[in-house]
DNA sequence: ATGCCATGTTAAC
DNA sequence: TTAACCTGGCATC
């Protein structure tokens, strides 16, 4: 159940392996027409957010979203023969990555790939995020922080997990509003520098000293003080907070 | 063995 | 606002 930082993580592992080689591309499951693709020179592998994308020199674009079940699995012998779910394996002589239960996996051209980039906001973990533009963003939402903070449009790659705990690590309580340029920044900072970590962890790192361990996510106290841990919806999903470390609003 | 939930998003009500 | 998608992990039977 990936959120950003694993998108990353992945496009660093599979363009390492694939990018600039001709790949086999099969899809056992059949979902996925995959025979435009075999033998094809892959140019790039790219995560924007949640997203991933693989660039081909002779074919279109391949979109995955992993959406909250998808996985890859990667095989060091590319013999080893995939699941019978397998909607795309990518391969070379060394090595074969399995794509699985993603929410998408489809061709796209540049114009269709155009309007996604166009529908994402600033991605934390990319190199050429525009950080005044993230900040704007964020500053502008009229919704909690909790609900911007999520919604792909204003930044890209965050997801429930990394939510909880960047509002933790800068102490903000997630129905507040109106954080301004400041509050915007602080956060988009967390964002860049534990998301990074996170990337070259292979999981949610917001304590670089436990990196196993979160301050509140799915947790029932909170890790630096103890108190109670709150829980409620927000924006779909549950959010979580200590009431300690993380003042809630005043209302009304 | 079975049921429920989740690091996500879309589309249908 | 809610169901659906249809996997994996964990609690429960």
């Amino acid at each position: 159940m990936p959120e950003g930082h694993l998108l990353h993580r992945y496009a660093v592992e599979q363009a390492g392996a694939l990018a600039g080689r001709r790949v086999r591309a099969t899809s056992p499951q059949g979902r996925f027409d995959a025979d435009p693709y075999d033998g094809c020179r892959m140019r790039t592998v790219e995560a924007y957010g949640k997203h991933l994308f693989y660039v081909f020199d002779d074919a279109r674009a391949v979109h995955v979203h992993l959406g909250m079940r998808g996985l890859f699995l990667r095989y060091d012998d590319p013999a080893t023969p995939p699941r019978g779910g397998t909607r795309l394996r990518l391969a070379t002589a060394d090595a074969a990555f399995d794509l699985i239960a993603p929410s998408r996996c489809e061709a796209l051209d540049e114009p269709e790939l155009a309007a996604l980039r166009a529908s994402l906001g600033p991605d934390p973990l990319r190199d050429d995020a525009d950080e005044a533009e993230a900040v704007r963003r964020m500053a502008a939402a009229r919704v909690p922080v909790g609900a911007a903070i999520l919604d792909q449009a204003v930044w890209a790659g965050v997801g429930n997990a990394w939510r909880a705990e960047l509002l933790f690590v800068t102490g903000l309580h997630p129905a507040a509003r109106g954080l301004g340029p400041g509050g915007a920044s602080r956060l988009w900072e967390a964002a860049v520098r534990y998301m990074a970590l996170g990337r070259d962890a292979g999981q949610v790192v917001s304590d670089p000293s436990a990196p196993d361990e979160r301050w509140v996510y799915k947790r029932e106290t909170c890790r630096r003080c103890g108190a109670p841990v709150r829980s409620w919806q927000l924006a779909g999903r549950t959010a979580y907070a200590c009431p300690v470390d993380q003042p809630e609003p005043a209302t009304g």
